[in-house]
DNA sequence: AGTATAAATCAACAATAATTGATGTGTCAA
DNA sequence: TTGACACATCAATTATTGTTGATTTATACT
């Protein structure tokens, strides 16, 4: 698995930082999606969409594909997970024995 | 529980977004510290410190208390963990009937 | 009271991020 | 090959964040 720097880690919450960029999460979580069908959903400039996608796709949560004319947008689960998994660890709870493995509690 | 609106969460994600923060939790994993524990480990300035854990008080993610001379920070595990659902919600999974409660799955 | 310590706040500045409108690039269809 | 469409990129501007050093507030000690 991809090992979370702090500043890898960071990065991905900042492209988490923005309501747009979690609105546009939110539609993908279905499946793919065109710009086409993001840009009627938020009432998004083009470009600004544009801005945003870029945003979360340097950040690993989304990647795209070309196909025509269309460039299509995915969800990339492992990243999600990776942020999943970060956050877990922050938060101080009871673990039954044996720790988990990789675990970042009680060091 | 609290309702996670996108603004209430693009606004955790931000205070996350900061690796020195970042650090600041991971100290506060342990358990509550002061202010000038935090200090010597991290290399910061005290404003530079003050200002990184307001933007973590704001957000929710800890709390502080006076004791005598000194503040004393704790983490919030609700936030946390409000936060950990969110996340949980983003990523596209299967998952055994009956849908958890509040899901935001397969809407 | 007077001094020292812990931490917050403030004002000035520096650095990053977001928005906008214009322009560029790739693709398709006539 | 021209025009239209879907999208990316760019340059200029604005908005938001982060840093620094100085000042302030609160508490404690003598």
């Amino acid at each position: 698995m991809k090992v979370a720097t702090v500043d890898r880690v960071a990065r991905q919450f900042q492209a988490l930082s923005d309501p747009t960029r979690l609105e546009l999460l939110v539609r993908l979580r279905k499946g793919e999606r065109c710009v086409c069908d993001l840009m009627d959903v938020l009432d998004a400039a083009q470009s600004r969409l544009s801005f945003h996608l870029k945003v979360l796709k340097e950040a690993g949560l989304v990647t795209d594909r070309r196909d025509g004319r269309w460039v299509y947008y995915t969800l990339v689960p492992e990243t999600i997970a990776e942020i999943r998994e970060y956050v877990e660890d922050l938060a101080p709870r009871f673990r039954a024995l044996p720790m988990a493995k990789g675990s970042a509690c009680c060091d």
